[in-house]
DNA sequence: ATCGGGACCTGCTTGC
DNA sequence: TGCAAGCAGGTCCCGA
């Protein structure tokens, strides 16, 4: 489920329900995630306030002076604010609970997310990753220069966390119809003007996703339970063999590095 | 140094 | 109708 869109939609929609509150217990129920939850976990932070929530790429980073509790949600996560008394379902593997009867509640069918505890600001996880695609340091000349000599093709480029974070397969594609670039050229091949585009594209795409909520293809939800609706702004993910929002002609449908790719082979070049 | 591929999981859709 | 294959928002890690 989650790119960057959903994972700030989620933090900015727990964000008033935990902040400033005290855990008062926590309840694993299943610890075999991408990795294993330290057992040590609930003991380590009953009693901890969360003095706020921050993000960094798609990691969700809970603020419990001096620890923090990193949290990935994978392809299927979710967290949701709960009443106490909810009875969990079957992939409800974590519950967080907070003062005043309320419930964090970590939802993860697939369990390719985590639940991490750091013991200081840092982990091996965040070191290498590149910068946030909405802040000034993610800008044209930083991809230009960074992709000289690239033969990689533009759309696992700009999805490795290593040269920006956040920008997964859907917003992929939608960055690069936006801006017209073939999602097989090679990064290196890409102009400085080229590139000037597909940046304004990234930051545009993920600003209206986050506006609207994220988007919702299957099982997304907000803190709240309630969808995204950039679903219905999206002009090419999931389209293909569809006719082309802008030209009508048909959407090719690709794989590359294991993962789809839709694109309208007459607007893209 | 870069890559492509496999790995980690469950659930839903598709096709025989 | 049943079953197996294929695919799904991510990303680490290995070997070529």
């Amino acid at each position: 489920m989650p790119e960057l869109p959903e994972v700030e939609t989620t933090r900015r929609g727990i964000l008033g329900h935990v902040q400033n509150r005290k855990i008062v217990k926590i309840e694993v129920r299943q610890a075999n995630l991408r990795w294993k939850i330290d057992p040590k976990l609930a003991d380590r932070l009953a009693g901890l306030t969360i003095d706020g929530v921050d993000r960094r790429g798609k990691y969700l980073l809970f603020r419990l002076s001096p620890l923090t509790l990193m949290v990935h949600l994978g392809m299927s996560g979710s967290l949701r604010i709960v009443d106490q008394g909810t009875v969990p379902g079957k992939h409800d593997h974590v519950d967080i609970h907070l003062e005043e009867s309320k419930i964090l509640r970590y939802h993860d069918p697939r369990r390719f997310g985590s639940v991490l505890l750091l013991e200081a600001d840092r982990h091996p996880l965040l070191e290498h990753l590149g910068p946030e695609p909405l802040s000034e340091d993610f800008n044209a000349e930083y991809l230009y220069a960074r992709s000289r000599k690239c033969k990689r093709p533009i759309k696992p480029y700009i999805m490795d966390g290593g040269i920006v974070v956040g920008v997964g397969n859907i917003y992929a594609a939608e960055a690069l119809f936006l801006s017209a670039i073939r999602p097989g050229i090679a990064s290196g091949r890409l102009s400085l003007s080229r590139y000037q585009n597909l940046v304004s594209s990234i930051k545009d795409v993920l600003t209206k996703a986050i506006e609207k909520g994220g988007t919702t293809l299957r099982d997304f939800v907000r803190e709240d339970g309630q969808p995204g609706y950039f679903k219905q702004e999206l002009f090419v993910y999931g389209r293909g063999g569809e006719p082309c929002i802008k030209c009508g002609s048909v959407l090719k449908e690709i794989r590359q590095a294991q993962r789809s790719t839709v694109y309208c082979a007459v607007c893209q070049k």
